[in-house]
DNA sequence: CTGTTAGCGCATTCAC
DNA sequence: GTGAATGCGCTAACAG
């Protein structure tokens, strides 16, 4: 039980120090592991720190040296999907290197997100990780932040700042090679609100890559809601007005999802009859559809983890180059666009 | 640009109060609105913070203070889709008071979580909540961490911690209550992995409110994976064997997903012929089906924000009760189980 | 090898 | 009202 009021307050190195019968410099040393202590006098140090259960405190130490061993990771939008992975990668990347994460929501509003940047500089934050939850850029914090600062997914608005977002259009052109490799050749494309970078990206790498092999979209590309539901509305126009798709690519993994009910109701056979495509590689719905979707990872795990080594470096004073990195992506195959034997 | 070698370190109060012509601690007061300070000598200190861009120390302060402002969120799974709720909920109700958190993941790891815990302490949180990704007793911290400790979602195997958990009983008799007041008398389990707690107290649940109907399951409960192909299986099954049923009760959404594709594939009409329920109300899954799912909210934001409040009211010394608290959960009506017109 | 000294940045006495 | 002094817990110089 934690002690509530009366005395027993956690130890302190003086109280180590006093137990062990040497002064607080020695007691230092020797639960540091420095070397310049008498092995008996370590030995001596260690048990009392163990009998005291003594914990040094990082505050203290940190005051010292400058460094605090902390990073902040801000995000406009802890709800959104795309922002858990990354967390995780960048958790995982610095929790390897003894350096703790302070978790902050903004909740998408810009006040807010200032007082948390105010609040993380408050603690001395050795880093910052900004994570948007969508590919468009978002304002920069500015350059007048005391820390390095790198923003993933959503990449800043202004090119000084490291930035580390998916490579969208090289996922709408592996998309499209992977269907042709299929022998698909009249594809069509479903996706989402035609407003995010992402579906303007992907489209442009699908259509790059249908001009590579001397093909174009049937039909003009279908924008409207990354939804289940207008996956399955889209395609039920798409196939009534162009019945002779082979292939549909997808912007999301829940259009996809929509596609494939619509193909079901419509006695189209995926993928003998007709390939489907996802995006996002969104586990629980790509692995549990019928026949399983075919997607595109973003790799984002990695992306934090990527994110977390800039930071490092950054804090070494070796700089990554500046401007928006766009990470390799994945392609999964599934049952949606290989018959499976 | 953050600064890499050259001098122009952050600001400290000494800067300040030099820059304003007073004293350390006369700055102090006036930084901290404190009122005895003369209101002109006030403003001088202000306006040289601000040219500074002045940001007191946390640390500083947390060492004088003996209290920090932070606590830990120490996690076992990240991925696991109940934990992302909770932590969004705890971190909006510490941010509102001024408290900052520090996010772990343990990966599941017994040995990591150790170490997490133990760099939580030097970081001298103010207090710990411990959230498991089920709702199965989990092991305890102990009794003796220094600092008050919550246990949210997954409750703790001691007795005398605080744990806060959903109540999944009451989840399951609101469910077959909700299905009887439909006027189904037929009704049939599917549910996930029958080790978990969770399958076993809606079980529980939904036996109790059938039995105070006069009622019973038809067959018996059906266990086995969380997933939508498992839901499928099942309900084919299911409604081969007993096709007198008129309402199916679901462990999970997943589970009720892959039931609404069987109904469908088997020409039973969802909710007229047959009426299903899903269950943790994942919006994802549950506001894309066909038709939409009614399900159960286990209102985790709220249970975040519950365990944060009781964090708060420890460290201010208010108890409270100790022992496993079962949070009420929340039914969400939508077209599986009622018509619309 | 060990202990003494001097701060890290700040809030709090208590004299003036 | 204001400022000099003290110390939170710890580490880095030195001096012994």
């Amino acid at each position: 039980m934690h002690d509530g009021a009366e005395g027993a307050r956690t130890a302190t190195l003086s109280d180590v120090a006093r137990r062990a019968g040497v002064s607080i410099a020695t007691a230092s040393k020797a639960v540091n592991g420095r070397s310049d202590v008498a092995a008996t006098t370590r030995t001596r140090v260690l048990a009392a720190a163990e009998e005291l259960s003594f914990t040094p405190n990082a505050m203290a130490r940190g005051l010292l040296a400058g460094r605090t061993g902390t990073v902040g990771l801000l995000t406009g939008d802890l709800e959104g999907r795309f922002v858990i992975p990354i967390l995780m990668g960048a958790e995982d990347a610095f929790g390897a290197g003894q350096v703790n994460v302070f978790l902050c929501d903004a909740r998408g509003d810009a006040i807010r997100e200032q007082h948390q940047l105010k609040a993380l500089l408050s603690r001395r934050v050795d880093g910052i990780i900004v994570v948007g939850r969508q590919t468009d850029p978002r304002p920069s914090l500015g350059q007048d932040v005391p820390v390095p600062v790198v923003y993933a997914y959503a990449p800043s608005d202004d090119p000084r700042d490291v930035s580390l977002t998916p490579d969208n259009v090289a996922g709408g052109r592996m998309a499209i090679e992977h269907l042709i490799s299929c022998g698909r050749t009249r594809i069509a494309h479903i996706s989402g609100d035609p407003a995010y970078a992402a579906a303007q990206d992907r489209l442009a790498g699908a259509r790059a890559a249908l001009a590579g092999a001397g093909l174009g979209l049937v039909g003009d590309p279908m924008f409207s809601a990354w939804s289940e539901h207008w996956g399955r509305d889209a395609a039920a126009l798409l196939l009534q007005r162009h019945p002779e798709i082979d292939a549909i690519f997808c912007g999301s993994d829940q259009i996809a999802r929509g596609v494939l009910d619509t193909a079901r109701d419509l006695g189209r056979d995926v993928p003998d009859d007709l390939a489907v495509m996802g995006y996002d590689n969104w586990s629980a719905l790509a692995e549990n559809s019928r026949p399983e979707l075919t997607s595109i990872d973003a790799n984002l795990q990695q992306l934090g983890r990527r994110a977390a080594q800039c930071v490092f470096d950054a804090i070494d004073g070796e700089t990554t180059g500046v401007g928006t990195h766009h990470l390799p992506v994945r392609l999964v195959i599934r049952g949606s666009t290989i018959a499976r034997r």
